[in-house]
RNA sequence: GCCCCCUUCGUCUAGCGGCCUAGGACAUUGCCCUUUCAAGGCAGAGAUCACGGGUUCGAAUCCCGUAGGGGGCGCCA
């Protein structure tokens, strides 16, 4: 049987990180076993629509490479695919339920939820329905129903017993039925709950396998009565471990990490934010942590993922988003480079050769302007204890004496290249005779003006240019 | 309150009864490289496998209990 797995998103008008990764498994799950990945919207709730959230979710999975194969944006052979298109349909597998006697309208009022939880109210629960209008009498229903009483249409759960389903990454899950609500099934709006409309879709789209957060471990006894009560298949449920901030609770947008915008505008690249929360609750069962998209679906396996949930480090993050870096071709860098350098660098310096000189040490795009500003941004005023390395003997003396040295040599250069240059510094030292790095600390400071660079002494000079890389000596040797 | 789930270095994880003196990665520390601070390479430190009982010749791995954490109990999804 063909695999169909889908992507069932809210549009809430941001792409949250977990959200992302369950997209991303049930993407590789699909494009692994040449099934299909479908996109649907569940777009029920009126009250929270969230104008153009849906083009989030369709950019979202285009910067990802995410692509669906059917979804609202395309078609498909089971459409519509946004489930406010799809009301008839609910509405029918409702009343034919209610026909059957195993889900009835309720007339009670609203419930509404307590919005601070507080302390729980003693003795009678606020937890649950007490199933009271699925004891109506025939006559009840229809006064009430010509009165034009307004009503919701519930579930009808049977208190005895268990119910049980096998999780593929959880077990075995049972549940008592006492402890099952009849949840409601259609709202007084007309609008299904997600609680009926995810059963009722993923059958009617064919979906083999329910990838979802495991916040819905619990009410999928529910859907599994509601199954049994359509007598349809079915399909294998793969509950996901929650994603979790650094301090352990839910990844908050406060992080700024839990948007993929977020991690975006931060100069993340969508190739390794995949593979970084892929490996989050899930592993190759090799040692191999570098994953391209392409070689995540030749890799993933549901049968490797993980029970337990995990907290996402922005640091290895960074680090892998570096190796990912590095991995560019160099025209490729330095093009998405460019969205991120300043103006003023793009402008007045050889960007292309930027570029080059500091792909392998960039960690993440948004770094850029800060790893730039030695450029245009030169603090005139930096510390001169800077010029004093114990690891290359250099003091504030010796700087001053090989600086004056070097602008002297320097000023003689033809070529204002790369080779000339360092052919001419190495030179220096050679003769002096200094360690090489006792003549390219100094150089690197007075050019810089900062300790960590994203390239060396030799490269920021060509950068600067002849007159600015003199002056910057000529600068240093006065201040020191 | 009731129910469900989870628990291996700081973090992500390997491990599915003997290969474990618990392996890898990030971070951290030190060393090396010397066309440069960095990057890269190498090495070290870091986990009484949450705790307590069992089962077994043998348990991180199986069973029970406890604790801690997470989730659910919405006319939200």
């Amino acid at each position: 049987m063909e695999v169909r797995t889908r992507f069932a998103p809210s549009p809430t008008g941001y792409m949250h990180i977990g959200n992302l990764r369950t997209a991303l498994y049930a993407y590789l799950h699909a494009r692994k076993n040449g099934g299909k990945f479908i996109l649907r919207i569940e777009d029920t709730d009126q009250a929270r629509l969230v104008e153009d959230s849906v083009k989030v979710i369709y950019e979202s999975l285009r910067v990802t490479g995410l692509e669906h194969d059917e979804g609202p944006d395309m078609g498909g052979p089971v459409g519509p695919y946004t489930q406010s298109e799809r009301r008839p349909l609910y509405r029918q597998y409702a009343e034919q339920l209610v026909k059957e006697g195993r889900a009835y309208r309720c007339f009670c009022e609203k419930a509404e939820k307590q919005e601070e939880p507080g302390e729980p109210d003693e003795g009678q629960s606020i937890f649950g329905y007490d199933g009271r209008c699925g004891r109506l009498a025939e006559a009840e229903i229809k006064q009430k129903l010509d009165s034009g009483l307004p009503f919701v249409i519930r579930q009808k759960i049977d208190k005895e017993g268990s119910t049980s389903f096998k999780d593929f990454i959880y077990g075995d899950i049972v549940v008592e039925n006492k402890q099952l609500d009849d949840q409601i099934l259609l709202k007084r709006d007309g609008f299904p709950t997600y609680n009926f409309a995810n059963v009722v879709d993923d059958h009617l789209m064919g979906i083999t396998h329910v990838m979802r957060g495991c916040e819905y471990i619990s009410s999928t006894p529910k859907y599994i009565l509601l199954y049994r009560a359509f007598g349809w298949e079915i399909p294998e449920h793969i509950h996901l471990p929650h994603i979790l901030g650094p301090d352990g609770k839910k990844l908050s947008k406060r992080e700024g990490s839990a948007a993929l915008s977020d991690l975006l505008a931060k100069g993340y690249l969508p190739e390794a934010i995949l593979n970084y929360i892929a490996l989050l609750g899930w592993n190759p069962g090799t040692e191999q942590e570098f994953f391209t998209k392409d070689q995540l679906v030749g890799a993933f396996d549901i049968a490797r993922i993980g029970k337990a949930p995990a907290i996402f480090d922005e640091t290895k993050m960074t680090w892998l988003n570096a190796q990912h870096v590095k991995a560019l071709s160099p025209e490729k860098a330095h093009e998405l480079f460019l969205k991120f350098y300043p103006d003023t660098v793009i402008k007045g310096f050889d960007a292309k050769k930027l570029s080059g000189y500091i792909q392998g040490k960039v960690e993440k795009l948004g770094d850029l302007p800060a790893m730039t500003s030695f450029l245009t941004g030169f603090d005139e005023n930096y510390s001169t204890e800077l010029f004093v390395n114990k690891k290359n003997k250099t003091t504030l003396e010796s700087c001053k004496e090989t600086l004056t040295d070097l602008h002297g040599l320097l000023s003689g250069v033809d070529a204002w290249e790369f080779n000339p240059l360092l052919n001419g510094v190495m030179g220096y030292s050679a003769q002096k005779p200094l360690k090489l790095g006792a003549v390219m600390w100094p150089l690197r400071i007075a050019l810089s003006g900062m300790t960590v660079t994203p390239t060396g002494a030799i490269e920021i000079a060509e950068l600067l240019g002849r007159d600015e890389a003199l002056r910057r000596i000529a600068l240093a040797i006065n201040r020191l």
